[in-house]
RNA sequence: GGUGACGUGACCGAGUGGCUAGGUAGAGGUCUGCAAAACCUCCUACGGCGGUUCGAAUCCGCCCGUCACCUCCA
């Protein structure tokens, strides 16, 4: 018997094994993109690694609500009253709308996550879009005196929230004292909160921000938006309910993000943490240091697929990517070199190559199956359960990808070597490939990704047509026409020389 | 300053008290018209110094080094 699941919660600082608050239900909770630019290799690795989980947990047979938000409003530049929405900013800087700008990276968004191998999620939605649920979650915490007004923009009371022994920081082991003796005494701008360590759950609009809701809050109640940390909240309530079972983010996120929705979640009608369990995955370093917009040192998904990023002097196909991303523990930090790319790309390969070996692993006719399977099978079995305990160890991708490879190597094995092929029982096989494709395919979500350029093939195919056609070799001609017109291409023989067309027929 | 993570062989990267991680690169071999793939063998490490232990990469202490968060960031 496998042992089952277990998952690191960073609430608690250990691991334990994953047991859904609803059961076969599971409700994940992914913090998604905003949109306010491209995205870069670290940008993916969360939606990566989630996606894995949640393939992960479906294969499981749980029944999983997958939801990943789009932050198209909300998100500032900086904490400063006058920190400008960063989509917004880019909206004023192309002279588009703002809500242009979100749909222009959304879908460029949506793109990488495909060809990336990441499942859509079963629910995306945007923060513009629940500014309804928004607001009745701070007339909760209003409601509770956990937020305060001041004219027309809501802060949450973060010192009288931890009063009331909430625990703010529970997550990030912070200490409201230390966070506000080691808080930057610059409350230029933000002269509005009582407290540094106060956040925004909803902002009054001045008057050149572009995106504005009506607001019940302020004296005379005028026009704002909401603050960043809210939607989260807002909208995992919404789609997962108050309680749920896993919400994960990227460790930056963990403090003042994830920080901040436990506190809202917490200062609501119902108090939760939210999520059961809080996962986080690790960064993507560059020479060593955090891949990041403000450092300038990223390297977006784009510049992966074209080569095209001075680090990096070629191009990197999707699914080497989500190798790559994989070959790690999702809580290690990946340092992304060229050296390492390639390493995953001959490594991903295999493993597709593996892929169709599995086809030729039966036994000549003819061969007589070993009386005594035992041993060989307990061998076989056995790599197959390491590999599953692997993956069930926190979800240790390098683990599981680590067995694949033993398995590969017992496949190549049996191929090279057909006798050795009859030491195994067939039910021991089978299992073995099942797992082995189970896993690459359907957890891992890792897909052959065809190289071979059609149109090379087909002009390679008329020069051996036009050979045999030279050496009066009619069998071969026709043969060579049959295939071609099995695939809809017709050969026509021109004056010219040799040309195809697609079938009319 | 506070909080946290980490330092594994040429490179990437698992592993937490004794039992082969795995991939890439390199060397030799089998196979082979050549080559590739595959298979077999080899290269076999845990930042430093102490301590605990029959036994430590794994636990404890100190030191050195790297990184992250504390401000927007996956």
């Amino acid at each position: 018997m496998l042992p089952s699941l277990s998952l690191y919660n960073t609430l608690t600082r250990r691991k334990a094994t994953f047991e859904p608050l609803h059961a076969p239900f599971v409700g994940v909770y992914l913090c998604g993109p905003t949109v306010y630019s491209e995205a870069h290799v670290g940008n993916a690795r969360g939606p990566v690694v989630f996606d894995v989980l949640t393939r992960y947990l479906r294969h499981l047979g749980y029944t999983v609500r997958y939801v990943r938000n789009i932050t198209d409003v909300g998100h500032l530049e900086n904490d400063a009253d006058e920190g400008e929405d960063k989509i917004s900013r880019r909206a004023r800087a192309q002279k588009l709308e703002p809500m242009q700008v979100a749909e222009q990276y959304a879908n460029l968004y949506h793109r990488h996550m495909e060809v990336l191998g990441c499942l859509p999620p079963d629910i995306e939605p945007r923060a513009s879009g629940h500014i309804t649920e928004q607001i009745q979650m701070i007339q909760e915490i209003l409601a509770n005196g956990f937020a305060y007004e001041v004219n027309g923009s809501v802060y949450f009371d973060v010192p009288a929230y931890n009063a009331a022994g909430r625990g703010y920081g529970k997550l990030s082991n912070r200490v409201v004292e230390e966070l506000l003796a080691g808080s930057r005494d610059n409350l230029a701008g933000q002269q509005e909160k009582r407290s540094p360590l106060d956040f925004a759950l909803w902002k009054r609009a001045d008057e050149r921000h572009l995106m504005r809701w009506p607001s019940p809050f302020g004296e005379a109640p005028g026009e704002g938006f909401p603050g960043w940390h809210l939607e989260c909240s807002a909208m995992s309530r919404k789609y997962l309910g108050a309680e749920f079972d896993i919400h994960g983010g990227g460790l930056d996120l963990m403090f003042p993000h994830h920080e901040c929705e436990i506190a809202q979640s917490q200062a609501c009608a119902h108090p939760t943490n939210e999520a059961q369990v809080w996962m986080h995955n690790n960064m993507i370093t560059v020479n060593g240091a955090k891949m990041s917009k403000s450092l300038g040192n990223f390297i977006t998904i784009t510049d992966l697929f074209e080569g095209r990023n001075p680090t990096l002097p070629q191009a990197y196909s999707p699914m080497t990517v989500r190798f790559f991303l994989l070959q790690a523990h999702y809580r290690s930090t990946i340092d992304i070199t060229d050296e390492a790319l390639q390493a995953a790309r001959k490594g991903y390969r295999k493993l597709m190559n593996g892929l169709r070996q599995l086809e030729k692993l039966t036994l000549p006719e003819g061969t007589e199956r070993a009386p005594d399977t035992e041993k060989a099978d307990a061998e076989l079995r056995k790599i197959v359960t390491d590999t599953f305990i692997g993956l069930n160890d926190d979800l240790n991708t390098a683990r599981a990808i680590a067995g694949l490879f033993n398995l590969l190597r017992k496949f190549n094995g049996y191929t090279a070597n057909l006798a050795t092929l009859a030491q195994v029982s067939e039910a021991a096989l089978n299992e073995a490939t099942t797992a082995y494709r189970t896993l690459v395919i359907d957890v891992l979500g890792l897909v052959d990704e065809p190289r071979a350029n059609a149109e090379q093939l087909l002009n390679l195919t008329l020069n051996f047509y036009s050979e045999a056609k030279a050496a009066k070799a009619y069998d071969k001609v026709d043969e060579i026409r049959a295939a071609l017109k099995g695939q809809g291409i017709v050969i026509k023989d021109t004056k010219a020389g040799v040309e195809w067309a697609y079938s009319e027929e």
